[in-house]
DNA sequence: ACAAGAATTGAACGCTTGTTCATATACTCT
DNA sequence: AGAGTATATGAACAAGCGTTCAATTCTTGT
């Protein structure tokens, strides 16, 4: 047998990186088979293979992928640092929200990453880190901000915006907008002068 | 053959525990091989089953351990809610700082978990969380504390605090007491009236 | 010196893993 | 209508998985 009906081709590609994406954000990828994610699909096992050389390729695309979105998706805009910190942070936010599956992914599986490819996704990670640090680097020396450690800021605010993830669910007490306002209050204070 | 030397009876079994945590933390759970964790102690993967019933008690084991640790070992001090808060930050960042392993298993492997197990452990990290919600509670109704939300607030500081093992290198250029200082810090003036 | 029990081995169990490939079907173009 | 190509199957591969267990060795108490 071969194909059932039917014209799958131009879906089958991306129907894979769906079920890849949803399977591994679930289990975790080491926990995920080829055979789990074909199934998803509807497909057998055989035929991941037209579209990914290897699994860990499937992987790493959706984490590359995303990074390369990220960065591309959105710009530091001009003005004065607090202007651009509130845009970072509600935007950090929305992003998070609007892709939970890709962003747990590529936190969560960058020890299943060989080398290489790590290399890679941890430089794009670090471009990101990078534009926040700049803002703060900025506001501090203009006075806008008062801070002790330019860096440690950077790492405490990503992971501070980055946990909205872990416990917001949609439909729930708060609106995104909610969300947004009380996280970038909080981030506002904290790096107040 | 059995037994080569020696008495390894008493210290076969934490030997396993301790090698169980490296390498889950390493290359996470499901990565890891009864076997992998066999080698490195030094043993035929048989001789685990004298100590474990199988490799999801392992993981629970270690995790639950954690978490009850964490719960018994600090509670909060009597005091103003700034002091009590201060206190939190600083055990929090003390104690994670000193088990970074079991903090990240217990946070990265709870997907892992059977049903039953994952119930177990949700209980105990959100007695912690309780914890901080209730110093946040107390602070906002005594006008310590000005917060849009208490839940949301507390899930933001935890987040931004566990976040310190993520980049945190011992012989680094900042001190641990540093980065409690710097941290709680920046707590205290996101939460501050 | 010897028996009892604890600690461990090493082989085996059935199953799943990622990946390959000859084969077969469905679609497209002429 | 028929050839050619893209798409998929399903069986096979060697390797590794978690777990069990009879057999073996070491330690301890008498």
């Amino acid at each position: 047998m071969a194909r059932k009906q039917g014209s799958h081709a131009e879906t089958t590609g991306p129907r894979i990186r769906e079920a890849a994406l949803r399977l591994f954000a679930q289990h975790g990828y080491a926990a995920v088979s080829m055979r789990q994610i074909a199934r998803e699909v509807g497909v057998q096992a055989g035929a991941l293979y037209l579209y990914t050389p290897d699994k860990q390729t499937l992987l790493y695309d959706l984490m590359r992928d995303h990074l390369d979105h990220l960065l591309g998706h959105w710009h530091v805009p001009d003005g004065p640092p607090e202007a651009q910190l509130e845009a970072f942070c509600r935007h950090h936010i929305r992003y998070h929200l609007d892709r939970p599956e890709l962003v747990f992914i590529a936190y969560m599986e960058l020890r299943n990453l060989e080398p290489e490819n790590f290399a890679v996704i941890e430089r794009l990670r670090r471009r990101y880190e990078d534009r926040l640090q700049a803002i703060l680097t900025n506001g501090l020396e203009s006075g806008d901000f008062a801070l002790a450690d330019g860096k440690l800021a950077t790492m405490a605010i990503i992971a501070m915006l980055t946990g909205v993830n872990t416990w917001y669910r949609e439909g729930g007490r708060l609106s995104r907008a909610d969300v947004e306002a009380i996280y970038w209050d909080m981030v506002r204070k904290a790096v107040a002068a």
